[in-house]
DNA sequence: GCAAAAGTGTTGAAGGTACACCCATGT
DNA sequence: ACATGGGTGTACCTTCAACACTTTTGC
């Protein structure tokens, strides 16, 4: 503990941007501003870390705390200090993006929020503080991400159709796939496994329900490094 | 200033995992450490952020006074807080990853470190506090951001040869490529341009020297969105 | 003239893209 | 019976992978 004391010292706050999949629609997490500055102003959840808990236990805390959201996953991605981001005076915020499975999760708002409230992720609105910024890396965050990783899978049920899935690479990623080409590419990812089971109650044929494996992907991962 | 004043507040170390390229191999920079805790310990470079710097102020700082280098392209990769990381408290360290074409670059060492050293990439030392750990990750993200973005060019000298082009790629996934192949597809890039210029002194064929323009590669990436 | 690195084309395999119709269900 | 989304195969084209010899220079 000696030598830190000479140090100069930092508020740091965890900021989370919660990107979830509800009827269809990718979505974010946001949250109404009470107190000032911004208040009135919708943010991105966040708060700042207090004694010895961890970057990943505040954004736990906070989210919990501001939206009622809990058992995500979390994932940093960048800090941001730009000078005069904060009027409070200078922060570092550590932002991280989460990924949740939206459908029966109603945000529940208290404390330092007014509310809580799921947006859909192409029409938010003008955010508090500098959270449009943070937003958009996040956004090419979560394509980076969803690229390179089996994370579509944290924003879906545990079992989903393939409609679903191609669904959701569409609107992340913004372009249109190919219905059949999409099967014919997923078919041949052995960790995307059908159960059997077909969804109930459409006027229409029913549809096959697929999961994930991980322990699969894990196998075929290091089978092709990368 | 009001509001931040109960808050928690932490000191924060910037770490710089610099890459460089010299002769032909992958290097990195690293300092030996002078004073305690884990003196004599080989370390990645940095230091406290100091009053009103931003963390990239910091990093170029830490890095001018610990190793003499200016002028490189900083990136940064992650946040590390892992309890227990540092025995003088609990610290939190933005960790970025440097590239800079080593050639002629010598390392000069000052005041908190003994000496600064380039090491060969694959056979660094066990490193003090977590270094190993951080440095597998920048491994981890020196190979991503390659893969996605025109940075081998920060780690050459303006005008290269495609042999030692090649060779980079090489080195730093630890793959081998086929010579023709490679240059087919380098021809494809109309960023990365013949100059005219050839090498010298070598006793063998002089190879040309391409260079890299930013400006062709912004058309380019912007008319293939990603 | 020899050592050492530079430079250059072709062929076959794999993977990606484009495209249109029938199927099962609820009302 | 009709509306709604579920499900399927083929042909073409582009891209990737494998492979060996000639050229230019310094000594």
């Amino acid at each position: 503990m000696y030598e830190l004391e000479n140090r100069s010292h930092y508020p740091i706050s965890i900021d989370s941007v919660v990107f979830g999949y509800t009827e269809g629609e990718l979505k974010v997490a946001l949250i109404e501003r009470k107190k000032t500055p911004f208040a009135g102003m919708w943010a991105i959840p966040g708060g700042f870390m207090e004694g010895n808990e961890t970057v990943e236990e505040t954004a736990f805390r906070e989210l919990k705390e501001e939206t009622g959201i809990e058992n995500v996953y979390l994932e940093q991605f960048h800090v941001f200090n730009k000078p005069g981001r904060d009027p409070r005076g200078p922060t570092i915020t550590i932002a991280l993006f989460a990924l949740i499975n939206s459908d029966q999760c109603h945000l529940i708002a208290s404390e330092d929020a007014a509310k809580a409230k799921w947006w859909p992720a192409y029409k938010l609105p003008h955010l508090a503080f500098d959270h449009d910024e943070i937003y958009a890396k996040a956004l090419v965050a979560l394509r980076v991400a969803l690229r390179t990783r089996p994370l579509a899978f944290e924003l879906l049920p545990k079992q989903f159709t393939l409609t679903h899935l191609q669904d959701l690479y569409e609107q992340i990623f913004g372009i249109f796939l190919d219905k059949r080409n999409f099967r014919k590419k997923v078919a041949k990812m052995e960790f995307i496994q059908a159960t059997g089971n077909k969804t109930q109650g459409g006027r229409h044929r029913p549809a096959q329900l697929f999961q994930y494996d991980p322990k699969v992907y894990a196998k075929f991962s290091k089978e092709n490094l990368f």
